[in-house]
DNA sequence: ACGAATGTAACACGACTGTGCTAAAAAGGG
DNA sequence: CCCTTTTTAGCACAGTCGTGTTACATTCGT
């Protein structure tokens, strides 16, 4: 019949011509005819992949946050557990352009799922990343503790809420301010950190 | 002549109408017309204070700056070095409802200024705030380094931006999971940073 | 009390918004 | 080749947007 197309691989190509509207112009400057345009569609055309306005915001932010999560996941690193553990962060961290766009729109996706007080789809998908990151930093702590590599007497669970923010602290300037904040002094300050919590 | 009417404190009150309408329904809706219904004023009043949309962002946005600067400089704390970097920091989180709603108007217009890459008026108040913190880090941790607290060997530069990122995380996550990230916690965790680096 | 300066409201305009609905186009199986 | 199904474009509607302009209300100095 009529020539078929994967309906997740377009929704993804529009999601991503939301990003570049939001990334350019806010997300107030969002809207179905914008991100059609930016798209190369008309807005009938990406009405018929999303609802309405709101799902498509809800699968661009879920777009973000899955892309995130495999990156992640996909990662497999050799090497001692400091070694693995600044890889995995780093992996979180906003380093190169791609990531600095997608922390751009996830930024923006927070301002605007703060909005919506209480648990709107939003939301729901800010939470989700941040209890991965923060099991994540659990986890890497704890690596580290059972490889014997970390201090005695630390409380894991407080070092990982401290890392945990210091991880969404530097990803933040490095968003704001990515001239002096840069990539290379983000690995340092990192590392840095991790080098106090070694024996 | 007519009544005569402090136009900076009206602008105040708009403003803060525009952050009430910002908080509950995210910058999308701050239009000049919610922001008077809001406001208790018709949409004509409120353009009669400011130029256009732009300016009343932007002045709301600057008062924030203002207040979280106005309330930093208002203190005069007595104490030890420590005592005193602790009670600074805590003024720049948000541990109370206050603070709390200024910091989620705050986040939404750092991801709007995010996007007027470049120069844009938002910006300069963004980088003002930001950079002003940072030399809050920076003094704070000069005065416990002259205090002769400090470990031996510390790059105050190093721990400086290490703690300024902390800060904006523990912000960033008691605005987004205010639940788990109470500001009792914040308050362990920030006490628990600083005294790592005591001697 | 009057009139002038100042604040407030209201309306008009064109542009843009989201979304329902309908018609056209495209394309592979028969 | 044609027909059926999927995809795309387009239009219509009511609502809101920012903003320019105009008329009204208010109030203080004279």
């Amino acid at each position: 019949m009529p020539k078929i197309v994967d309906h997740d691989v377009r929704r993804e190509e529009i999601a991503q011509a939301l990003w570049r509207v939001v990334r350019r112009d806010g997300v107030r400057a969002a809207s179905v005819r914008t991100v059609a345009a930016e798209a190369g569609w008309s807005p009938g055309a990406v009405r018929y992949y999303f609802p309405d306005q709101e799902g498509l915001l809800s699968f661009a932010m879920d777009l973000v946050a899955r892309r995130v999560d495999q990156r992640i996941s996909a990662l497999d690193v050799k090497g001692s557990a400091l070694t693995i553990a600044l890889r995995y962060l780093e992996e979180a961290l906003p380093l190169d352009a791609e990531r600095r766009a997608e922390f751009d729109v996830w930024l923006a996706f927070m301002a605007q799922a703060q909005a919506e007080s209480g648990a709107g789809a939003l939301h729901g998908h800010v939470d989700a990343v941040h209890d991965g990151l923060r099991r994540l930093c659990e986890s890497l702590l704890r690596s580290l503790s059972e490889a014997g590599s970390l201090r005695e007497g630390l409380d894991l669970r407080r070092e990982a809420e401290l890392l945990h923010a210091l991880i969404d602290g530097l990803a933040l300037h490095s968003a704001i301010q990515p001239g002096r904040t840069t990539p290379a002094r983000i690995r340092q300050l990192l590392r840095h950190h991790l080098e106090t919590l070694l024996a």
